[in-house]
RNA sequence: GGGCGGUUAGCUCAGUUGGUUAGAGCACCUGCUUUACACGCAGGGGGUCAGAGGUUCAAGUCCUCUACCGCCCA
């Protein structure tokens, strides 16, 4: 016999094996069966999972084994990302505790360290996501700087390269100082901070005391400065267009020029220009062909362009400028002001726009096909809505900047030659010399950026650029899910490297999930020790608790909120949900027990003796297309929902309970029957517990499947459902719930048996045994002339008297009815309110109409019935 | 500034194409050692559906505006 609590602590661990030594969870590429593949979004190898992950990984999972147990070949391809910037960053992180940096270490065996780093994450995030229970296929890990990949990824590059779509070029790009690396728009934060607005003084050329006044949030760049600039339409400054400026403190004259961009109502309607270090500025520079003039190096730090302030860092520097200008009194005034600043999205280090030889992708070719396939559904965003923030983003291509000044990642495979600068991209051989000139050569020394490789992860995971069986039988893959918040960084970029490589979309769904934040709406963060480690939970809790809170609270909101108890206790209710099935399931197989040989599932009308039994197998039924219908829709919280109520309520509180006293020999076998039903549809979202139920139940039923993860799901039988079953059924619950809520009211114990009077024979034959098992009722006769003693409610369309021989508070019984027989009087006005209105009878639909009438006509049997009961009460 | 989503019970959320009395879980109150389960059973209280206006026979649901919260783009 089974313990009265399921220990996952036991069970996940040896369940895990079990599936893993059937060897269900490798994909098979199998012609007779259609194939249904979904990859993983490639967590960073940076750390451990948070619980966006386990969200993520928990919906693919119910996909994969919902649909490998409806016939198909299933891969769940697993692996993880080298993630560039952000897998250095921790590193580098890590050797500053040594005292050492990238640079002492040497490329080589900073690589080294890195993979090491790799080896250990890679290894814990795959561990974490089988302690959830995910339906991987182990053997097939790949790894975004596997040797396979890499391949795919220098190759994808050449050919684009060859196509002519990759170019570089000296361009003001987003730079972080920090990670000394240039990032592409998309990995910019920008965030609105408070700073000043600095208006500072600058002489006219050749006039003693004339001065103009500008205004700037950065005045440190103004060792930069090569103009400054107005408005054309600018009355104020119209007269002074082609006049000289000399740049305060490194005394450099420049020109005056009018141009669109400036706006007249930003400070004095006068700005400096300095086009090596703002965007604006930098094609404003363009425009008139101005001098471009760096003052900062690779670190933010001045150089040697900023003279005295050489070897500052930008923030020191600043100070120091606005200390030199105060003492001259060209500082007028400093204004409070709303910044917008662009962070780097790994280190949060402020940007600088830095000039630098790049490497660009032209993406207007690449985003057309891309916003075709998204705009014609062959790309389906589920929930629907989500595909603006692709075509938004699609509609307003800029190039995209792919190469960055790091070590880790995979090395741009161009050789330059040493004597004039000749270009070759060779991905299988090393050229050593140029083609051209036969001059010596060398590798660019830049890498991709990680979203480059991680663009290639459908098809480079399937084995492309070879042709693979895998990638012919698997390719396009069924569905991606993943977070909004990648949906440009990513699921576009794959979309057209999938079009460009494949001539076919990567996913012909793309479901975007919620967002997990902790109860007050932040972000759950190990580091900000926000929110909580979800394998702490899965330990407290297990896995299929988790999966199971992460499926019901999966509807279509952008956000999802989930704590940990006390302060949320969702995961409470899903632990209890798992105790329940598995206490029914105890309760089922203590029933079995003892039973000779294993119970046949086989079942046939005969069965189904009692309204219950035929209640329950045809409610049964219609779950069983309902559950697939939420599944196949993506709608994953509705799908656990239907699932819990009908194993709390319709299997748990009113089946078993009759079962207890039924008298149809075919009890064991329907309970067995529902039961394993029940574990099939709970597979995809709780597997551990439905497996390990299914393995203790091989000993009493007869089944189909060894392992429940090899099960097919079931199928609907049309000749079970019985509306009028159903129907019958619910009369005799609203029947048991007026008996129940009487005995509370009365303070009547269970214990002490009722008997009850029904003013019309229901024609349910089994009522009386329902109601003796669910509500304790002796016996059940037929009159409209019940005893004095009795109180009434009425149910449906008659009325059910209970005899309560003096135990009956006249004056609260009094109260009660007098409450219900208002209830019923508000209503009745209002629906012949609504009826004897004109225009409804004319202009509702006439079902409506007919149908209203008909409640209108109960409602008043019923409320004359309660004025009845109350008469007589006196 | 442009686009999108949200606002329903103390909390977290459902509410299909408009159609009787707006639902669930948790929390709360009352009763229960009913041998599957106290991680339980039974009963109960609690909502002017963010605000204003409009369309309609009929609005939580459709339209407009406003407020607040969040996301994307500039």
């Amino acid at each position: 016999m089974l313990s009265t609590r399921y220990d996952f602590h036991t069970s996940e661990d040896k369940i895990y094996d079990l599936w893993l030594e059937s060897g269900i969870f490798n994909a098979v590429v199998d012609s007779s069966k259609q194939p249904y593949c979904v990859v993983i979004p490639p967590p960073n190898v940076t750390g451990s999972l948070h619980l966006g992950h386990a969200l993520n990984d928990t919906l693919q999972d119910i996909l994969v084994r919902y649909k490998r147990m409806c016939g198909f070949s299933a891969l769940f391809q697993p692996g993880t990302d080298h993630a560039g910037i952000a897998t250095q960053f921790v590193v580098e992180k890590e050797l500053a505790k040594e005292n050492l940096t990238r640079f002492k270490l040497g490329r080589e065996k900073f690589i080294q360290r890195v993979m090491g780093w790799k080896a250990t994450y890679e290894k814990r995030i795959t561990d974490q996501l089988k302690k959830i229970g995910s339906s991987c296929d182990w053997s097939r890990v790949r790894f975004t700087m596997d040797e396979q990949y890499t391949k795919a990824v220098l190759t994808a590059f050449k050919r684009l390269y060859d196509k002519g779509y990759i170019y570089k070029g000296k361009y003001l790009v987003n730079w972080c100082p920090r990670c000394r690396t240039a990032l592409s728009d998309l990995e910019v934060i920008k965030r609105s901070e408070k700073g000043k607005l600095y208006f500072i003084r600058y002489r006219i050329k050749d006039t003693q005391g004339k001065y103009v006044e500008i205004a700037t949030t950065r005045p440190e760049t103004l060792l930069g400065d090569t103009a400054c600039a107005f408005n054309p339409d600018d009355r104020r400054y119209k007269h002074l267009a082609g006049t000289k400026l000399i740049v305060p403190l490194v005394e450099r004259e420049i020109p005056l020029v009018a141009d669109n961009f400036v706006m007249s109502d930003f400070g004095t309607g006068l700005v400096k220009i300095t086009p090596a270090h703002d965007f604006n500025d930098y094609e404003c520079g363009k425009r008139h062909n101005l001098q471009i003039i760096s003052v900062f190096d690779e670190s933010a730090v001045v150089n040697e362009n900023g003279v005295q302030y050489k070897g500052l860092d930008r923030f020191s520097a600043r100070k120091k400028v606005i200390e030199d200008l105060e003492s001259r009194g060209l500082i007028s005034k400093v204004d409070d002001y709303e910044i917008a600043l662009g962070k780097c999205s790994r280190c949060s280090e402020i940007l600088e726009p830095f000039l630098s030889d790049q490497w660009f992708i032209k993406m207007k070719e690449l985003a057309e096909p891309c916003l075709r396939v998204i705009k014609e559904g062959r790309v389906k965003f589920v929930p629907d809505g989500w595909e603006q923030i692709a075509i938004q983003w699609l509609e307003n291509i800029h190039d995209w900047c792919i190469s960055r000044q790091l070590w880790w990642g995979h090395r741009i495979p161009i050789f330059v030659c040493k004597n004039y600068g000749c270009l070759e991209c060779s991905v299988d051989s090393v050229p050593q010399k140029c083609k051209n000139c036969n001059g010596p050569v060398s590798q660019v020394e830049d890498v991709l950026d990680t979203w480059f490789s991680s663009a290639l992860w459908p098809i480079a995971t399937l084995g492309w650029p070879e042709e693979t069986p895998e990638l012919k039988y698997f390719y396009p893959t069924a569905v991606l899910v993943t977070g909004r918040d990648i949906i440009n960084l990513w699921v576009s970029r794959m979309i057209m490297m999938g079009l460009e490589f494949m001539n076919e979309i990567p996913f012909s769904n793309v479901f975007i999930h919620s967002t997990v934040l902790t109860l007050e709406g932040q972000r759950h963060s190990k580091s900000k020790g926000v929110g909580f480690d979800p394998l702490e939970v899965v330990n407290e809790y297990g896995a299929d608790s988790l999966r199971f809170i992460l499926c019901r609270k999966t509807t279509g909101l952008q956000d999802l909120r989930l704590d940990k108890p006390p302060k949320d206790n969702s995961i409470v209710e899903a632990r209890n949900f798992v105790t329940k099935l598995y206490n029914a399931s105890r309760y089922v197989f203590g029933k079995l027990e003892g039973v000779q040989a294993p119970i046949d599932l086989s079942l046939t009308s005969d069965d189904l003796v009692n309204i219950e039994d035929k209640w329950i197998v045809s409610a049964l039924n219609r779950l069983r297309k309902e559950s697939a219908q939420l599944l196949e829709s993506y709608r994953f919280g509705d799908y656990a929902k239907c699932m819990y109520e009908f194993v709390w309520d319709n299997y748990c509180d009113y089946y078993l309970e009759l079962s207890k006293s039924s008298s149809n020999k075919s009890i064991n076998k329907i309970l067995s029957y529902v039961l394993v039903d029940l574990l099939k549809m709970l597979h995809p979202v709780m597997p551990f517990v439905s497996e390990e139920l299914w393995q203790e139940s091989k000993k009493y039923i007869k089944l189909d499947s060894e392992l429940l993860i090899k099960c097919r799901w079931p199928q609907t039988q049309q000749n079970l459902i019985s509306a009028d079953s159903q129907n019958k059924f619910e009369f005799v619950v609203s029947c048991v719930k007026a008996v129940r809520s009487t005995r509370s009211r009365f303070n009547i114990v269970l214990k002490e048996p009722l008997d009850i009077v029904l003013s019309k024979d229901p024609e349910i034959r089994e009522m009386g045994k329902i109601l003796s098992a669910l509500a304790n009722v002796r016996n059940v006769t037929v009159s409209d002339s019940p005893d004095e003693s009795s109180v009434c409610d009425v149910v449906g369309e008659l009325k059910l008297f209970i005899s309560l021989k003096g135990k009956i508070d006249l004056k609260l019984e009094r109260e009660r009815l007098v409450k219900r027989k208002e209830e019923f009087e508000s209503r009745v006005a209002n629906l012949s309110k609504r009826l004897s209105d004109k225009s409804f009878i004319e202009r509702a639909p006439a079902d409506v109409v007919e149908e209203t009438k008909n409640d209108l006509a109960i409602l008043e049997a019923q409320m004359h019935e309660t004025i009845q009961v109350l008469q007589r009460l006196g």
